[in-house]
Order: structure tokens, then sequence, then C-alpha cells
DNA sequence: TGTACATCAGTGAACGCGCGTTCACTGATGTAC
DNA sequence: TGTACATCAGTGAACGCGCGTTCACTGATGTAC
């Protein structure tokens, strides 16, 4: 069987990697100053000084540069809160959540475009493909260790009710949680909660409503802590 | 000076309203099918059976449809929530919180891109005008009103913490809410976290990791009351 | 090392589409005397 | 009640724009012998 290259190994694949590195990239400004609606194929190749149908030898439609954006932008959020929390000292679980949270936050003030494209509205049009799912998941993951750490320590006590039957069957086990505990549906409270407190500031919902924006955010983490069980 | 005219007189003022209404009609339809993105005043007019530059007589750019398009859904999706909160006896404070998280999820779940529209990703180009802002407001002050009558009835006892600082001056006082404890901030809280939890269902992101996503609401907005200190 | 062939990248033109908006116009409806 | 004028609704053509995608092509790069 061909061995799956991973690394390009002619001039040519090299080149080709480039490019299309350099494609994304020029998509990708594209989108954090105008938005996912004005991304478009010929703009991208203008700015790159090709024809637009040159494009064509790197991504087979539109739709697949989109993936590309909405999965590097899973990844890179991903990235910047898996980063923010490992900083923290592991028994800290409090401190470890404040640092995931505040830096999804912080992403998000960064890259509003980005961040809409991911958690905004979806695509008209674009359904998104199986490859965007896992990195999807990965706040929600960073999330779920904290907890599952302080549960291993005896640091988290787990809540009445039971999950069995709201969540999807194996997943909790996965993250390390029980299943016959409140934890699971709790942890999708702070995990929705979480992204609803940043989406309201970014699109403008809590303006004139809430003027000291990093403080609220701050005691809505602390509070969401506290719903999944994280000592203070 | 000239009497603001509130009904239509003549004849041609009837038809001119009722028009009106039919390419908002027809707008929504095709907002509700196709999204916001997709909507497009020549197609409005074609459905209609006028020519595209007919449309300018009632609506000077597409801005402005976009614009009605949002205060009608605001207001839907308000009317919806103070209706059912409505509904529910006075004192059950809970019931009504209830009543109310729940309307909003009917509606949503029943009218998925016109939320999108009022909750999802700014639309490009487009900058909300004053007249959305007393309609976007509607079902947070639903949601007050329910605390701020627990708070006269003291079956709602106002939490630690103080707001001075980071609501809005004058927004709370307006609600009926004192801002000198944390009242405000967590009624903040449960309003984004209600929306995020709507959007996570209705945007897929709660796909394949909730199964039964309306005992998960329930119990969302179970604890949603819990934190702006409503009584079990 | 040199040649013949295959692969690939990029070109330029074209297809077909739809959009928002403007403008001069016709004909119908309303108003004032 | 009837006429003259003003207002308004709707028409049809046009402007100028940008888009995604296809296709036959040239020329450069890589590969096998």
């Amino acid at each position: 069987m061909t061995s799956p290259r991973s690394a390009p190994r002619t001039a040519r694949e090299r080149v080709r990697a480039q490019l299309t590195a350099e494609i994304v990239d020029v998509a990708r400004t594209h989108l954090a100053t105008a938005g996912a609606a004005a991304l478009s194929l010929r703009a991208v190749a203008r700015e790159l000084g090709m024809v637009s149908s040159a494009v064509y030898r790197y991504f087979p439609s539109r739709d697949d540069l989109l993936t590309r954006l909405i999965v590097e932008g899973y990844d890179a959020l991903g990235e910047a809160v898996e980063l923010a929390e490992a900083a923290a000292p592991r028994e800290d679980l409090l401190g470890r959540w404040h640092a995931a949270c505040g830096a999804a936050r912080s992403w998000a003030l960064a890259h509003p475009h980005e961040y809409a494209l991911l958690y905004g509205s979806p695509v008209p049009g674009y359904s998104a493909p199986q490859d965007t799912i896992a990195p999807a998941g990965r706040v929600a993951i960073v999330l779920a260790r904290v907890v599952s750490d302080g549960l291993a320590s005896g640091a988290v006590a787990p809540p009445p009710g039971d999950d069995a039957q709201v969540m999807a069957p194996g997943l909790l086990g996965e993250l390390g949680l029980p299943d016959d505990t409140g934890l699971g549906g709790r942890l999708v409270l702070a995990w929705s909660s979480l992204f609803g407190a940043i989406g309201f500031e970014l699109f403008g919902h809590t303006h004139n409503v809430v003027v000291a924006h990093e403080e609220h955010f701050r005691s809505v983490t602390t509070r969401l802590a506290a719903e999944v069980g994280l000592p203070a």
C-alpha cells in the first residue's frame, strides 16, 4: 500500500502545501474583516494575484474552503483554551476553570467573525461535515476534565440527579464522568451558558445593559463553576 | 400640526397598508425557508407578481425590510413569552419562569431562521437601528418581573454581591430590582444562558451530546431559576 | 546523464446567474374649488 | 355634482456589479527507463 505521505517530499508538493496555506490565510483575513457571507473564492484569488479558476486546483469548491476555515477556527479556539487551562496549577480547579473560560472569551473578542462562523447562525446551504465534530468539542473537553479531575480527587461532590436518560450514551464515560448523577447536564448547562454569555456580549445584546463586561463575565463563570460543583 | 393618522382613512391608504403587510409576509416566508442572507427584494417582488422596483414604493431599501422583520421577530417572540408567562398563576413564580423560558424555546424551534436573525450572527453590513432596542428587551423584562415580584412578596431573598459597578445605571431601578445586590448580574446570566441553551440546541452544538433535549432544557431552566433566587 | 512521457499548475475566456437600485414613464386615485 | 390638478402606484428598461464553476489550453515540473 502507498504510505501516507505526511510531509511533502518533492518541490512541487512543498509549493503546493505552501500555496494552500496562503489561500487559507487570505481567506481567513477576508472572513475576519467582512464575515463569512462575503467570503468569495474570486476575491481570495484576486488578492493572491491568481486567476479565480486556479483556486480550484486547491479546493474543489467554496464550501470546502469554508470547512477548512471552520475546522481551523475550532482548533485555534480549542488550542487557546487548552493552553490557558494547562498553565494553571493542577490542584487549582477554579483557577483552571476561569483560565479556560477567560481564554474562550478573549479569543472570541479577538476574532469576532470567526467566532460568529463557529457559534452564530449556521451558514445557509452549508452542512458541517464530519471533520468539524472533533475540533468543535475541544473546549467542552477541557471543561469536563477540570470537573472529572475534581471528582477523582474528591474536591467535587456529584450533585443529585440522573443524566442517563438525557445525555448521549457512552459520552459521559469517555469524559470520565458518572452518568448516574446530574453532572453531565450541569456541564452542558455551563458549556452553553459560557458561549451564551460570550455571544451576548459580542453580538451586542448586553449593550446598554452591562457596562463592566469583564467583571460580569468573571462572576458568570464563577457561578457556572459552582453549578458544576467546583469548590469556591 | 397634522394629526398623526394612526389608522388608514382613504382607500389608497388601506390598500397601501395591506400591500405593505403582504410584502412583509412574503419576506418572512422567504426568511423562514432560506435564511436572512438569501432574502432578496427581487424574489419578494417576483412572488407578489410585481416588478422589483415597485417594492421601493414601500421600503426604501432592503435593509429597511430587514429591520422590519427583525422588529416583528422580537415582537413575536416577546409576545409569545409574555402570553405564556401571563397564563401562569401569579404566585407560582417558578411556574411563570418555566412558562416564559419554555415559550422562548418553542418559538425558536418553530422559527429557526427568524431566531437566527435575532440571536445568531449579526447581518454583515447591517447595523441595528434604535427601533429594535425596545422589542429586543421584552423577554428579559418578563424574566425580571418574575424576580421582582418575588422580591416584593418576600419569596426571593436578594443574593450577596453588588451590581452597581457592573450594570448600566438606572436600568435595575426601572426593572424594579435593587442595584446593591447580585441580582442584576444573575438575571443577565440567566437571560444569556437561556438563549445560549436554545441556540446550542437549535444550531446543533448539542447534537450527539444531549439526547433528551426537552428534559435537559427543563433542568437548565430550573437551575437558572435557582440562580436568580426563585424558590423551588 | 539524457531523453520521452506523464503529471500537474495556472491561464483566459466563457456560461449563466442574481442582486440592489435608479429613472423616466403611464395611468389610476384622491383633493380642492 | 363636475372639473382641473396634484399625488401616488406600478412599469419596464437599464446600470453596474460580483459570484461559482467549467473547460480547453499552454507550459513547467517530475518520473521512468
